[in-house]
DNA sequence: CAACTGACAAAAAATAAAATTTGTCAGTTG
DNA sequence: CAACTGACAAATTTTATTTTTTGTCAGTTG
């Protein structure tokens, strides 16, 4: 990737990451070898980002956003959901949507997954989000009106094991597809006992 | 640790092994040292166990039965309790003794962690036996009588994020009981609707 | 003068060399 | 002769050395 323009961007830069993350792997990907892809001098760089782990941080957010939470926003809004089949579409969209980057896109799944296990911060944000919708979906349909956070951070816990990257490895198994529905079952009855 | 027999058997082998990764850690702990610290040679040990690995899982799963399922079968046993409030209360102790030894035991809990981590078989053994457990007191409570199994798996599987190893360092969380509260209260909800 | 370069020291990573560990087995010992 | 030893090759790990990377900043450039 050669420089486009002459005033070098966040945009521009967070690109390269990935581009350069997809190439050469988490691991060996460097903030020269970012620097080199755009043709500019790694000091640069660091006019934007005050650290790898900065930039790194600045990737992942990016990525989190537009891969996950923008999908996740659609079925948040989606009129013609409502109730528990509403968070259910919610969940069952996130589970899919990890499953399917674990699979088609490993090397950025990898550095999502090492950013997050590193930072507090970041990942706090993001859940923060997750349980953010989960909340509203619960809200406007009607379910748990005593504690609608409390009870949408469970629902985000109690399917940790389909979502969370810690995981990803037993998301290979046949059987996940039959321990999600058997999860969710249990679930469902207690979201609907209490609305 | 001296010899203290002249015959050398597994149990004290793994007895030296658990005394010498308490000493060094996991990480540092060789097959040699564990020799070293019952003053046979290291070919010795290759008579009792194949490899290292062998020796290691063998370790980890008396760990597990001792640890861990003697006191869980002690819970599933007790006849005192029944139905929801018995998987509950197995479910409690499996969470706890899971911390306990995370945080007073952290050697031995690293050892556990890494060796299932490698060893599907050994890690599906185990599951197998809590899911067995749970099946037993579902069955003994009148709990979802159609397919107990799956119910079981249900439970243990949508508590994870509170037993798995891999999530340990969230077992800090001064938020954790919460958490837990409030995912086994949907749980809960779930179990008593189609009992 | 804002945006970038390139030289620099400190930190981290890669490589190379040395030492240890793993696993085997013919031979010793009680 | 069953149980163990100790010497050995191959694999792995540790340590030492070299190279690269990170992060800073005074200086250049358009």
């Amino acid at each position: 990737m050669e420089k486009s323009s002459d005033v070098l961007t966040k945009e521009q830069i967070i690109a390269a990451t990935e581009e350069t993350i997809k190439r050469y792997g988490m691991a060996k990907t460097s903030v020269t070898d970012v620097a080199k892809s755009l043709g500019v001098s790694h000091g640069s760089i660091y006019r934007h980002f005050k650290s790898k782990t900065e930039l790194f941080e600045a990737a992942t957010e990016q990525w989190l956003e537009e891969k996950i939470i923008a999908p996740l926003a659609d079925v948040c809004r989606d009129s013609s959901l409502r109730g528990v089949g509403h968070v259910q579409a919610y969940i069952r969209t996130l589970v899919q949507l990890k499953r399917h980057y674990a699979r088609e896109d490993e090397a950025l799944f990898a550095m999502y997954a090492k950013v997050t296990d590193e930072s507090a911060e970041l990942i706090s944000k993001h859940i923060g989000r997750i349980i953010g919708h989960l909340t509203d979906i619960m809200l406007r349909g009607g379910l748990k009106s005593d504690q609608p956070e409390r009870s949408a951070g469970a629902v985000f816990y109690a399917t940790a094991r389909f979502h969370h990257p810690a995981h990803a490895y037993e998301w290979k198994s046949p059987a996940i597809d039959a321990e999600f529905s058997d999860v969710w079952a249990l679930i469902e009855q207690g979201l609907k006992t209490n609305d």
